[in-house]
DNA sequence: CCTACCGATCGGTAGG
DNA sequence: CCTACCGATCGGTAGG
């Protein structure tokens, strides 16, 4: 065994730092993330570090490649065993809130931290940041639509309003979650995406009888 | 007149840095925001700035104070002509969606970029951005209280819940503007909002018949 | 992967 | 309100 680490051996040292990295910029933020001190954090030099990658914007675009990898493992992959459609679309759901509920990235979503970041100033982390919300939110839409072609959604459902309202539920737990510490949030997230999606939960809600007639057959 | 600058000069510039940081701190959240960039945009010095306030902390509070007073003006005020309870609640929501629909601040709103910024570091902007949070959403439990009390709303009604969501659907209104521009979203939050309070628009967005029999008599 | 360094900028202070 | 300055830290590079 030489002293000249392996290609291997990088590609292990690069997944150290990306996995640090997710955890940093989801407490700091994608830009509040410093290459100095994730690399003390490491135990590395800066210049190491950054060899890696290029420059602090490819660090960037990194982490949030290996954040989509997380998600897509944490949250698509555990909705994978159900049927297209309504089913998929309840376990998404159910995923996406464990997912925050579990704290997968201890400061929370790192795509929202992010978003709130990037919005405003266009360039390649703004357009990845974009791109990743767009690509979730085409996923739930694709599954809505199915759950009305199979008839468990009514007819003229509006797709694009239903993910608009499920973002903003995800998002208020989110919030919840990392500005109150409230542990009652999940529930609330469960219970408001319950009552969009099947009106389940009305009758616990606000007292109507289950089932809203039209909403669920 | 004296070069010396009075003490009500003193607080007219005082209250023009707030304005420009205000914007700023929109954008580039508070912690983006830089002393030196601020004093720039401004044409003064930084010293002379930071003499307003003393600290880069003390500005990030004074700068949340002023964009209470905004808010204030721009959403709570707007509603004030209306009677407490289920009109004034409708009110305040309508004005809420109105304020980030008119971009008041142009980087989209300025607490929900403070809150993703400091939900993670304790300290006194943290508790200052939890406050004004935790003041707004016991505003509007207020009036969902009173609509209860009124009969306007089912008498199991949970606040929070309501409030909760309410809250939700204007974090994805606030995220789908400044990050997709999304010209619809008003509109998407106003259906959801008044599907949420009243069923009123259920009918355009599900098909069903306007009004849920026991949430809007 | 390191040490050693660069210019720029950060928040803040001294002194007027 | 200014100029002039402080030590610390930023992203990044040279050279090995």
């Amino acid at each position: 065994m030489s002293p000249r680490r392996s290609v291997a051996d990088a590609r292990q040292t690069r997944a150290v730092i990306l996995d640090r990295a997710m955890e940093k910029a989801s407490i700091e933020g994608l830009d509040g993330l410093t290459i100095g001190r994730l690399a003390a954090d490491l135990g590395m030099s800066k210049s190491g570090l950054l060899g890696h990658f290029g420059s602090k914007e490819s660090l960037q675009l990194a982490v949030l490649d290996a954040a989509s990898a997380v998600f897509a493992r944490e949250v698509v992959a555990r909705a994978g065993g159900t049927p297209a459609g309504m089913s998929r679309l309840v376990a998404l759901c159910d995923a996406w809130v464990s997912f925050l509920e579990r704290g997968v990235f201890p400061g929370g979503c790192l795509f929202t931290a992010a978003a709130a970041e990037f919005d405003d100033r266009p360039g390649p982390v703004r357009d990845a940041v974009a791109g990743i919300h767009a690509r979730w939110q085409e996923h739930l839409r694709r599954h809505v639509r199915q759950a009305v072609t199979d008839g468990d959604l009514p007819a003229d459902t509006d797709s694009e309003q239903v993910v608009f309202e499920l973002v903003g539920i995800v998002l208020a737990l989110n919030h919840a979650l990392q500005l109150n510490n409230d542990r009652r949030a999940p529930e609330r997230a469960r219970d408001a995406i319950a009552r969009l999606l099947c009106g389940r939960l009305l009758s616990e809600y606000s007292g109507l009888p289950p089932g809203i007639p039209g909403i669920r057959a």
